[in-house]
DNA sequence: TGTACATCAGTGAACGCGCGTTCACTGATGTAC
DNA sequence: TGTACATCAGTGAACGCGCGTTCACTGATGTAC
């Protein structure tokens, strides 16, 4: 019956997603038009109405398996000793600062998700829960409760201090920004718990 | 000479500064466009470049008295006992993160701007640094040095905690983030300096 | 005080372009015999 | 094993529309006399 393997359909839209994934986070929402999205991808704009609905849809799918690769990311450091600094660390650092297309999507669009259409929203909204999951295990292995709140305030630390790095043109000052996000984790991970 | 009184045509530029920055943060900088930011100062699009040389110039018109706005709202807290956390309290309220046409331009618009053009990043730049000068003033009101890390701190969880509530579309969560967010800042204020 | 005039803020149509989406089609593929 | 065929992933032109920007113009204004 089916004439392509069946897994041929499934990788393209996969390719589709991974290549949307960088570009939106180098040219936001509504800076990536869908003819580039699918030249990124290495095909032509009208097949892109064979694998998603809308342009919003493929938003939400890229969304969501984004923050998916965030969970990976947070998982592989579980057993590691101080695994949680090392993350933030890289996260607010001058590489990450400067290559967008390749970091967290939080940092990149989450204003733009805030103002996006249910569809994304949801996504985002579901799938950012299991981040806030990985890295309330990371900074309290012990105590899930407690954790979830100061991995929600690690989460705003991270996202605040990344975006306004990324906005400061003065390197020594996006430099500041950066230290003192890292302090501000320190802080708050030291402080009594709830 | 002149016909209209000069001050006719700076009133309208204000007003076109003023419409435009409620306009950007409720659709984005690239979710406006020229025709309808004109529209919205009770004019049409020709008229647009008799005020400024671009969509940009108006951007970073923009951005720069949205961020003295914030300033003022700051500078009027600081005689006040506890002024600061009154601000936290008003900046991460479900009224404000229901309301970003009306509230602060980084909460609504940071990452648009960290993709900006130069001139836009640059306007960003040089008003943040008051912002966060009137912040550490708040915070720190005798230890000016060690108040800026604070503050910078501060601003960080204020937009990221700002933003997360916005795009998270469960209400009861979004909340949460929000109580989150101030119990972090509350926590970094306690934390010793340094 | 009344009128003719120079100024210029604002109008509105038009420019080329890229947007998201649709659709008639092409041609590489795995299957059936 | 070789060939005819049905499938359907992908092509590329076209749709109407809104984008940022330009420009010839209009008409309300304050001034000069």
């Amino acid at each position: 019956m089916a004439r392509y393997g069946k897994e041929h359909k499934e990788e393209t839209r996969r390719r589709m997603v991974k290549s949307a994934g960088r570009r939106l986070k180098k040219d936001g929402l509504d800076g990536s038009g869908v003819a580039t999205l699918m030249a990124d991808a290495g095909l032509t704009n009208g097949a892109f109405y064979a694998h998603f609905a809308s342009k919003d849809d493929l938003i939400a799918a890229t969304i969501a398996d984004q923050l998916q690769q965030q969970r990976v990311l947070l998982q592989e450091l579980a057993g590691e000793s101080d695994g949680f600094m090392r993350f933030v660390h890289g996260y607010l650092s001058p590489e990450h600062r400067d290559d967008a297309e390749n970091g967290c999507p939080s940092g990149a669009l989450l204003d733009e998700v805030a103002r996006s259409s249910p569809v994304v929203r949801r996504a985002y909204s579901e799938s950012i829960r299991g981040v806030v999951d990985d890295m309330a295990a990371l900074v309290a292995p012990g105590a899930p409760a407690s954790g979830r709140g100061k991995a929600l305030g690690c989460i705003a630390i991270l996202v605040g201090s990344l975006q306004l790095a990324r906005a400061i043109d003065d390197p020594q000052e996006s430099a500041t920004v950066l230290a003192e996000g890292v302090r501000s984790i320190s802080a708050l991970l030291a402080a009594p718990p709830g």
